[in-house]
DNA sequence: TCGGCAG
């Protein structure tokens, strides 16, 4: 464990990769480590949660989407002040009082009021690298408040310039089929150029990632099913 | 008190 933390650390020095300024907060008796970070691609900032049994969770925000992010926690608190006591009763089918979606830098973030027999939490999940860790945190509901003044003391202080050069990568676009939509965002790592293709329905999400070189070959097996089915239907007809 | 239902 702490073998693989500091694993982390050489790795952060290597990559050239600075600490800008850090913010602790407890709630419930579990951390959160709000960390500015900067490295040559741009400052972000890093939410670290550690829970009681030293689970450790995290989620990596561009400024401009920590911005973003902040402006819902209030959004999302005062819904909050506004339910009246757990109501186990009328409980959505899916436990989730309050959704929202953030799209920014060909990223997804879900961000979702739930209620559980603990109480009510905001989780905050972004779209899984493949092969990663899981990135979602999970903020007690109490906290929200508190949380969201910390991250603005932060963005005060650290503006919300973002690495500007990085968004030459086309637009997200979406599309409606049936009861369920389809996000595709272009983003870019350093193994190239790659393709997100996320599934979301009310209850359900996931994603595929797809390499650049591959997209011509993809359309072209998309074009082999959509002709042999036309011409199915002519014959059919 | 301590934790957050996935594929």
């Amino acid at each position: 464990m702490s073998d693989r933390e500091s694993g982390d650390e050489q790795q952060q020095q290597a990559q050239g990769e600075q600490e800008l300024a850090t913010r602790t907060l407890t709630i419930q008796s579990k951390r959160f480590y709000l960390d500015v970070k900067q490295n040559r691609r741009g400052r972000f900032i890093k939410i670290a949660e550690v829970g009681a049994g030293g689970k450790k969770s995290r989620l990596l925000l561009a400024m401009s989407t920590a911005a973003e992010f902040r402006d819902y926690l209030t959004e999302f608190s005062d819904h909050y002040s506004s339910l009246g006591p757990p109501n186990p009763e009328n409980l959505p089918e899916d436990g989730k009082l309050k959704s929202e979606m953030i799209t920014k830098d060909n990223k997804r973030y879900y961000l979702d009021l739930k209620e559980n027999q603990r109480g009510r939490f905001l989780r905050v999940a972004q779209t899984v690298q493949r092969g990663g860790p899981r990135s979602q945190i999970a903020i007690p509901a109490q906290g929200l408040i508190e949380f969201r003044d910390s991250l603005t003391d932060l963005l005060d202080e650290f503006g919300t310039d973002d690495q500007e050069g990085q968004s030459e990568l086309p637009e997200s676009k979406y599309m409606r089929v049936e009861n369920k939509v389809f996000y595709f965002d272009i983003g870019s790592n350093r193994r190239g150029i790659y393709m997100r293709v996320s599934e979301v329905r009310s209850n359900y999400r996931t994603a595929i990632t797809i390499p650049e070189r591959s997209w011509a070959r993809f359309r072209d097996i998309l074009s082999e099913y959509v002709d042999k089915n036309s011409s199915t239907k002519k014959e059919g007809e």
